[in-house]
DNA sequence: GTCTATACGCAGATAGAC
DNA sequence: GTCTATCTGCGTATAGAC
């Protein structure tokens, strides 16, 4: 714990060079802590995806304990500080919207496993994960989160003003929203499984929900 | 495998007896294996909580695999049985939605782990859970959803034909139903520790989504 | 920095007494 | 049916050569 001991780095010389060895090991840790969760992986896995061996998991980042709370960390950071970055300052209600789904809906096709394994970590130990995203400064997910709600709540309560909606709290729309964007990700063993669905057929009803979504969501905000 | 011995019971003479050992340990194996997962679960830990020996675990269920499967199975079938009862034959598309979020969620907050639990397995091993519900004879997971589906789609139509909503999909309602239903579970942990909530103040939540989603989505059906 | 070999502990599983 | 004692294997972690 107290032993955080640095290494020196073979200089960052070549920017666009070939991944360094911790690298591709916290790649190929990513890569099996999302698919298997921390209880599930297996040093051993992670150390073939990486192409080393698994002292060297050791060597670099000391126990499995402290790699998957590298990976976890990591990954809440990835995951809460892409809602302020679809936000942009002065959009309209619609536009955050619209925004919203469509940013989340892209960028976590490309990481389809994140949700899940973000909310089955959060799931099993929920003291570990207030700790560790306390642990995460700049993008404090706590703040972020405060940050957007009141943004939403601004622009709601604006369009109140305007006779074009009904009251609404913040909370709930944003969870709302978060949630039929996030589901099909976080439940994507369900929904493949009950639905019946492949790969391909997963991603077009991924396809369809980021056109539906929007007009779903925007309809059910009308006066 | 092939060995699924019978052994003889105590005679079924109590119905309102004290629950017998299997009983205790298939409670006590539900409760660790729903908070911690089939790979976190530790079976010194169900035995603890059954108030029995280790090697009992193994007498009745032969290994953790097969009890964790047990467990599993029978989660799968509560939570998945649960959706069809809260539609009736002849309900409107109104009366199901009030029904169905109402029963979902009171149904849930008496379990709150089973979402993310369930969730969490089939992300894990979609293939387990793919084969685990094909064994569920009767209240077949995926004929119970296309079964759901069908009722949706039918009285959508019928919506959509009297000029009261606009076309929809039924497979993207009922998923975003769910979806802003099952959330809230699935996603407990993040929540509480994003929000910064307590329990109490999660109850609360839960209250509040009650009342408020039937109107967020019947808002979003009309025409 | 990276490897091979190995120590060590934990958790699942079994034997066998009662 | 239920227990205690014990075996076994697997997975993490370390020692030490190169």
């Amino acid at each position: 714990m107290a032993n955080t001991k640095k290494r020196s780095r073979p200089a960052g010389a070549h920017p666009e060079a070939a991944p360094d060895t911790e690298s591709r090991i916290l790649a190929a840790a990513r890569e099996v802590f999302t698919r298997s969760g921390t209880a599930g992986a297996r040093m051993q896995d992670i150390a073939r995806e990486a192409g080393v061996n698994q002292a060297l998991l050791h060597y670099y980042f000391r126990s499995k304990q402290q790699l998957a709370d590298r990976v976890f960390r990591d990954a809440a950071t990835t995951l809460f500080s892409t809602i302020p970055r679809v936000l942009p300052q002065d959009a309209t209600l619609e536009q955050m919207v619209r925004g919203f789904v469509h940013t989340y809906i892209e960028t976590m096709r490309r990481t389809p496993f994140l949700p899940a394994y973000i909310a089955g970590e959060a799931h099993q130990d929920p003291a570990r994960f207030v700790a560790i995203i306390a642990t995460v400064t700049g993008t404090d997910p706590q703040k972020g989160w405060q940050q957007v709600l009141r943004r939403f709540q601004a622009v709601i309560d604006a369009q109140v003003a305007a006779g074009a909606m009904r009251p609404m709290l913040a909370e709930h729309l944003v969870v709302n929203i978060v949630a039929m964007v996030a589901f099909p990700f976080v439940a994507r063993g369900v929904l493949i499984g009950v639905h019946g669905m492949d790969e391909a057929a997963y991603e077009r009803f991924l396809d369809e929900r980021r056109d539906e979504l929007p007009r779903f969501i925007l309809n059910a905000l009308r006066r």
